[in-house]
DNA sequence: TATGAATGAGCCTTCATTCAT
DNA sequence: AATGAATGAAGGCTCATTCAT
């Protein structure tokens, strides 16, 4: 569970040195952690703090607030979540399209390794009304469009594309998240057949 | 979304007159909104009270806790999906299978109309260690094994029979919560439609 | 130091029953101590709290922050110089504007004993810009500027009105306040005489 | 509002070269700007350190603690307030006697351009009952002392001299605080006379 | 049975001060 | 001599829970 590359961003535009730059790492991975265990509104910011083996004072320099911490992280996953939307190619009944659809898969677990706490604690109801709190929500939407627009490419029409993808997306990000917790006693790659495979099915027939 | 049927416990074992049931009930009702608005750790005892429009001694002459409350709905969602768990019939490649199927993703509905707060809640991470705690994701658990059961005695092999249940539970619970929600443009037919169509697909191939 | 009248309003907009009625007037009454004591941002709610004999929790059952609570007693002396402002009556050079002035200057002590701690942290430095930061300001222009008036209508003209009223509401402020905290030996009477004496003769000359 | 001459003395006793000299310079001149803007308790070593354009490491080079810059600074003002008051010759009914306390009352003005924040700041309730805390308070007591004995000695037995002294000095420093931050509408110059003026005819009469 | 006032532990945040470079 | 990162004690505020009426 590695953060490796969000930039993340000082509270306001100091410039960071090495020293800085390595403690506000340390803070973006125990925030990941740490809101994965408990949860946004139970984190304590004393946990991360913690977990990072630094100070309260120090939490401060760097992130304006708990929620702060927390959006510069959904950030950061909505960026490689953009980046992975846009990865997917064609997708179709064929053999192409089935290990065009595995491979995407396969990246999604990825992003789901490192970041999967915080995607969790987007469905922490309702994240409020604030833009930032929709943030989740709408990276979600956005990747549920795109896959919508796929399958439509596809010519899938014995199903409603739309609703389609918003059933994968959920299958996927579940079984991910189950696997990835290892509440589901299977391995990464199976699970991710599983999904591939079943996606496929349910788009296209069997294989 | 509301409330009917959930037996309702007092905190101790007193008997309730009229009045007193009544006001258990608004707590009850006040408690699925509250939770759904805001998830378990940020709901506050006085939102739950101004929602059942009693007051704060009177919350706890019903209820412990919090949590108390929390998993007395629970609970009741347990009963529930218990029955419905234990309703589903044989399932199949062919129409009566499909039939089956079907019905059942629509009897999931109805539950998740009333208490579809209380289950997202469950998801609220890591609810601590304690057994009230685990109790959603036991009933989950309990919910998934009797579906591969069922996967598994249709003679199903192509596909992993445990992992296929937890990935249509997961596509059931995320899509029916977005239907739920209005978060997704389709009518509550077409998503169970859609639902029971896919899952009949992955598991069986085209119908 | 008895704060007396004082409505005093809750946070929002609740009914006080007696007792909590009682409890908001013990916080006030404290507030004007501690404030007194140790200025508005050194003082502590916990000192207040102390005072008043109460907990933090209750605290701001009545007010939203230290900040409102000093707010509250600001606007209360607002109220009572406000009134003490248009009593003033005729001033002049004869007896009557004498024993007028005196008498003015006799009800401004009654009002800065009750509230003296207050109006001097009205001058601990720049209370920001908000509205109720110039609050106090405000009060002390609307003050000078009716004394100005006042002075103007006695057809004093060896001297600059505006600049007279500022010098004899500094002098009677500061004069008051040394004589409330016993810095000067003098008792109350004495400086009441001195004050009204030194006014009068700053404005027309020797009686 | 500069701070010109100040001994200004390191935390120990080191030896300053030219560039330190210059730096703490900048530290007392940042001081007084700040305290004056915030109050004492209100203002942090981060705004003294910011104005000064240097860093936390270098202000505790210098001082010992925010208040150790503040009693710097008091102790400046308190030299400057204490030549002045000796500075004070003879004051009397005749036209000499008027130069004089006009004179005086302009050099205060002097001191308190300067220094006026740091004078202001003074009346924050409580300096705590350190013997610096108290210095402020000495200082004025001196200062009204002083006046006190010149009072007498001029022979003014209409007013009790020592009260009259207080509310003089009340008067000069409060209007000259009201000129300085223009929150009066009148030049130095007007102020001044008006001062002079006023102290003179509430001690002899008119002139 | 119901109400609303009171309590205080707990958590977030600030900021004076120290430390390492 | 200077810098900026780190620290942690304090203090503000919230909210679950209890109490008195």
């Amino acid at each position: 569970m590695e953060v490796v590359g969000g930039p993340g961003r000082p509270a306001e535009g100091r410039e960071l040195r090495a020293r800085g730059l390595e403690t506000m790492h340390r803070l973006l991975v125990a925030g990941v952690t740490v809101f994965g265990r408990r949860g946004l509104h139970a984190a304590r910011v004393d946990d991360i703090v913690k977990a990072a083996k630094t100070s309260h004072g120090t939490f401060y320099r760097y992130f304006a607030s708990k929620e702060d911490l927390f959006w510069a992280l959904t950030t950061d996953v909505a960026d490689r979540l953009g980046d992975l939307t846009d990865s997917l190619g064609e997708i179709g009944p064929g053999p192409e399209g089935a290990a065009e659809l595995r491979a995407w898969v396969a990246r999604f677990r990825e992003v789901y390794d490192q970041y999967g706490p915080v995607i969790q604690t987007w469905t922490e109801a309702e994240q409020d009304d604030t833009p930032e709190g929709r943030l989740g929500a709408d990276v979600l939407s956005h990747f549920v469009a795109r896959l919508a627009e796929r399958i439509r490419a596809a010519g899938v029409t014995t199903i409603d594309p739309d609703v389609a993808a918003v059933a994968l997306v959920a299958m996927i990000e579940r079984l991910t998240y189950y696997a990835a917790t290892r509440q589901v006693p299977a391995d990464a790659e199976a699970v991710t057949d599983v999904l591939a495979n079943a996606a496929q099915r349910s788009l296209f027939g069997p294989t």
